[in-house]
DNA sequence: AGAAAAATTGGAATTATTCTAAAAATTTTT
DNA sequence: AAAAATTTTTAGAATAATTCCAATTTTTCT
């Protein structure tokens, strides 16, 4: 385990956020500043092999990285820019059902208007 | 409505195909030899605009353009490659229901293994 | 400690997409 | 139907996220 790996690991799983490469690797030149990109993106996939890290398709050109590997769904909210868990009960056995699929994984975003700012002003 | 419009608006309604912008480029080329790779984005956006296309977000690199604008769910079939249409019934109220969001649209991608390969020999 | 294997670095290379300015086509106005 | 105005197309340059590479450093193994 080197020290690079061991700090993005670290921002991983110290918040929730959906961070780019970019972003990881910004925070991660705070602890090592001669960190390369490629180290972060190399950390970034390995991890990814490992299951401790979901990369997300996102509309724009860059990637987002979970630092969770368990399935859940996300709501991009259009308004506010914030990125929010959530899941759905049974929601393999849906997909299983109407599929017709052996599913292994899957990736369910939404966007919409999160519950926050729907109640502030100005609908 | 210029000839290249109509051209890469009669490829995407000709078949059910989840093609690459570079894919769309080659085949309006056979009619249009002349088209350009910018007409080519330029109209997917304008007809995404319009709603008559929708642009995936995968895995890779590359975007995949759907020539239905109505939402519907994607299975990704990691044998055979192939892409293939699902949806699941009721699924904006199951969706408004777990998010608490005011759902705006949603891309949902599963990947697995689909009813045709798994019929094959060879688990 | 020494040897072998694996990871990091920094910058170059790659690639999908966007941008740009000039030319061409289309639409509108008369 | 000609002229004017607007929109679209073209070809290639520019951009930006990511990957690749060879040399060096770090970690691991014995």
């Amino acid at each position: 385990m080197t020290k690079q790996r061991a700090a993005i690991l670290e921002i991983m799983r110290s918040d929730k956020c959906h961070r780019t490469a970019e972003e990881i690797f910004e925070l991660a030149k705070q602890k090592l500043p001669n960190i390369s990109r490629a180290t972060v993106y190399n950390n970034l996939h390995a991890l990814e092999e490992e299951q401790l890290v979901r990369r997300l398709a996102t509309d724009g050109s860059v990637s987002r990285y979970d630092g969770s590997y368990v399935p859940h769904a996300h709501l991009f909210c259009t308004r506010c820019g914030g990125i929010y868990d959530f899941s759905i009960p049974d929601f393999e056995k849906t997909l299983l059902l109407h599929s017709a699929a052996e599913v292994d994984s899957y990736e369910l975003n939404i966007k919409g208007i999160c519950k926050a700012c729907r109640k502030c002003t100005s609908a």
